[in-house]
DNA sequence: GCTTTGTGCAACCATATGATTGCAGTATAG
DNA sequence: CTATACTGCAATCATATGGTTGCACAAAGC
């Protein structure tokens, strides 16, 4: 199985489906398939698919109304992969740091390298 | 094409190469695709292949040292990722916040609504 | 020189992915 | 009741993706 930040990436690595995401978030009521299609260039079917990934993914909701479905943003979805990218950027400028505070023991500066 | 932001996130989406590129940020020294082959599961041909998608990605970068390659992470290539990340989580955070204040003027509470 | 060892290239393969179309089922509106 | 949306399911398709293998090539090592 995908670890759920993989899953994560890989639902927003789509343009189209960023594209979908994007555009509930800016809809905190949701939307329905049907309506985000009109605005989209590809078929309903295909953004219900878009739709379910994001879904499966934790990034969004599925509520049924009546004889639609509408589907809300699940901001939150994205804390694990926010948290994986801050954490390994973070420790990859301590490593960094510490690479330049031993070069820096043996020669002046590190900085303006080679 | 794709934008910055999807290359990124695709990138990451692989288990695969998201690990490739953990190990690649435990050294700052970089890698050479053989010696990440060694303690992989696929062959160096696969792990060469990945190392490309995340150069061309913008995650790490390829310098030659006589007939070897090193692979070198640069944790710079998840900035856009990144703060997309974080503007939409916070933008959406805002958003739902003018909502219950919206709410809250005509009804009690949003909080456990029909 | 000859032999390792690390890369590079190309063909190939199975499966996943993003998309389409057509049709059936079900609420809502008239 | 009938017509009109809106959703659900399934088959299908082309291409992308992640992986493999085999071999040629170049740089070190002996």
């Amino acid at each position: 199985m995908k670890s759920d930040v993989s899953e994560v990436f890989s639902a927003l690595g789509d343009n189209t489906r960023r594209t979908i995401y994007e555009q509930l978030l800016d809809r905190p009521l949701g939307s329905t398939a049907t309506e985000l299609a009109k605005s989209a260039s590809v078929s309903r079917q295909a953004i219900v698919k878009h739709l379910q990934i994001l879904e499966s993914a934790g990034l969004a909701e599925a509520l049924r109304e009546g004889r639609e479905v509408r589907y809300l943003a699940l901001a939150r979805g994205t804390e694990h992969a926010t948290q994986w990218l801050i954490d390994h950027g973070a420790a990859w400028d301590r490593r960094i740091a510490a690479l330049e505070r031993k070069a820096s023991a043996t020669r002046p500066t590190l900085r303006g390298r080679p």
